[in-house]
DNA sequence: TCTTGCTATGCAACGAGTTGCATAGCAAGA
DNA sequence: TCTTGCTATGCAACTCGTTGCATAGCAAGA
């Protein structure tokens, strides 16, 4: 239900089309909300309908055409109602933590096969928040000049920042306590 | 794909029906992985068809019969095996961080709403935090003498630990900043 | 007595999300 | 020249997850 808000969102920040908001859900939006092209493409054409954004076909010679889409003033009263009503508690579903529970019920090579996999896993975060930083670094040289729209964001990626450092901490914790196990 | 392997996980630390294991989504395992219990007994009667877990009817007099549900070496070698399988990155939706840039695009009143909405979520995770540090002293009294399923089920309860608290100090930068922005 | 709430399981319908595949032309490098 | 990769959109089939409803008896309190 709230992908469509993502991506009302998302076309404010910026008009595009389908293609280009898949992209971006890859790299700024995509950090707090994902998406797949499929997806996009399929709400978008139920946005249209509903009168939440306009599409216009832009020829590019060669290049299929593209559909840029827009958010219309319908579109933007949904997006402030929607942002009126209550925040949902998120689903957390981590895989990991699964796992390390799970490994109780395997044999000494299990552990040694999660350790590894927590350790190729922590590289993961490490690149990730090392991503953020530099974005940050990139998009907000100077955090005490910044209009609205951008201190927004930085706030947002600023959270982003915490959680993979968070992480990665725990992760620090998590590998100690797998060595530990055959003391 | 990995809720079979979450209940897996939860049938070996504890065999039990399909009720008790949606209770114990609602609260252990469900901090990192939730499930509604619609969702539990589709799976558990899959899972009873493939081999991984075998249930036994239990009758009690008055009450409907309940199912009591434990894990075969089938289930087992299915767990151990899904262990050694590289960790999924984690599909992260926070609802909040979209709200936050999409109050950009909404007016003072719309501002005033989303600080009133943090901080009853900000309530919520000091809650949810509380609840876990008390879990810590009942269930680990003494952290220096656990056996191996305790240690790795208090490394899991430190994440979701370092989770609040590190969502907490956000949510005050976020306050900070949606305060600031009609300074 | 009546209502509320708990244990215990399940169907049906729907909506959300994933995966595989298909099309199609252009650009760049081997 | 041939392959790889990028832009750009989409169908079809499937699985996952949610919501509403239904049943059914017991226990506890108003």
């Amino acid at each position: 239900m709230a992908l469509e808000h993502a991506i009302l969102v998302s076309l404010l920040e910026q008009p595009g089309s389908g293609y280009e908001l898949a992209r971006r859900f890859e790299r700024s939006i995509g950090r707090f909300w994902t998406a797949t092209h499929q997806q996009i493409y399929r709400v978008l054409k139920r946005m249209e309908i509903d009168g939440w954004v306009v599409g216009e076909e832009i020829g590019q010679g060669g290049r299929p055409d593209k559909r840029s889409y827009s958010v219309t003033t319908v579109g933007r009263t949904v997006l402030t109602s929607w942002l009126r009503a209550p925040v949902q508690p998120e689903a957390i579903r981590h895989e990991l933590a699964v796992k390390i529970r799970g490994v109780a019920f395997d044999d000494a090579d299990g552990r040694a096969a999660l350790i590894a996999e927590v350790e190729r896993y922590r590289v993961s975060h490490e690149t990730t928040l090392e991503r953020y930083l530099n974005g940050e670094h990139r998009d907000f040289p100077d955090p005490r000049n910044l209009n609205l729209q951008q201190r927004l964001q930085h706030v947002v990626l600023r959270g982003g920042v915490a959680y993979e450092q968070m992480v990665l901490a725990w992760l620090d914790d998590v590998l100690t306590t797998l060595t530990g196990l055959d003391h």
